[in-house]
DNA sequence: CGTCAAATTGAAAATGGTTTTCAATATCAA
DNA sequence: TTGATATTGAAAACCATTTTCAATTTGACG
């Protein structure tokens, strides 16, 4: 019985006191859409060719807003800005980032999950989250000679 | 055989055609003594007692040149700025992060690093570094009443 | 030892991603 | 409709980090 994104917005909103605007909606839309990690930048380029008007705050905005509902998730890489991630319903999963072109692949292991509850255990320490990226060379760029 | 990390230093300099000055050989002394992750800002702060006329963009410069000379590791972590961490003999490790006290707990996993290849192999991926942190609470502010 | 080109420094200005300000506008409960 | 309140876009502000630049050090060479 999954929940249409469009649909959680709508109830976080009316939840917060907040207000549905056009841009909202739009912003999710594409955001939703693009099915892939986004940074601020990219976003709004993207609605900017759907919704011209828009203005890089509400961006940013609207994207922080999603996040605290549970639709966004929010990540820095090492590149040196923040991307957002739509959250779908399948759960957590970690990256193999590629430090030529930038493509990111995602994966689930439950065995390094455990094994990193039992670290936490050993320290007594209470995860909330956490984050596993491994950086290098995708196969497409493994083959590419360097320079 | 452990190497001195000033005269590591001094060697990286020496290769590189650069000098070596008062500044660098001070900034070095307090990072390595501090014994732990800093951010430009608390280095500066430290190094500003035994050498007032520091200037912070000397620390941050310092810095990046420790990391290139191998003697630091540069750590981006979820609170907005880059931390420092001296690269002392002991191996890659990972860390435990709290998110009320700020702490940092290191820890190493041979099994996490051995299935994390696992996952690059099955991906065709080539790991050059990864990232492993576990952000919660610490033991002593999981004692501590909210807010 | 002096010289002197090249590297380094500190202060201040610049950068660049992100956030805030503010006046104008849109939303929505009544 | 109205009115109180949230939202928007543009521009300014933020803030960690980097760069600029004139003055100062460093170190190879004579």
């Amino acid at each position: 019985m999954k929940k249409k994104a469009a649909e959680q917005l709508m109830e976080y909103l009316a939840g917060q006191g907040l207000k549905s605007t056009q841009q909202r909606d739009e912003i999710l839309k594409i955001f939703v859409g693009a099915g892939r990690h986004l940074s601020a930048e990219e976003l709004y380029a993207l609605v900017k060719k759907s919704y011209p008007g828009i203005g890089y705050a509400t961006v940013y905005r609207t994207l922080k807003l999603l996040a605290e509902a549970g639709l966004a998730e929010e990540r820095r890489f090492e590149d040196g800005f923040t991307r957002y991630e739509y959250r779908a319903t399948n759960g957590h999963h970690d990256h193999l980032i590629c430090t030529k072109c930038g493509s990111i692949i995602e994966f689930e292991n439950a065995r390094i999950e455990e094994l990193q509850q039992d670290v936490a255990r050993k320290n007594k320490f209470l995860v909330q989250n956490h984050k596993l990226e491994l950086y290098g060379l995708c196969a497409v760029c493994q083959g590419k000679k360097n320079r």
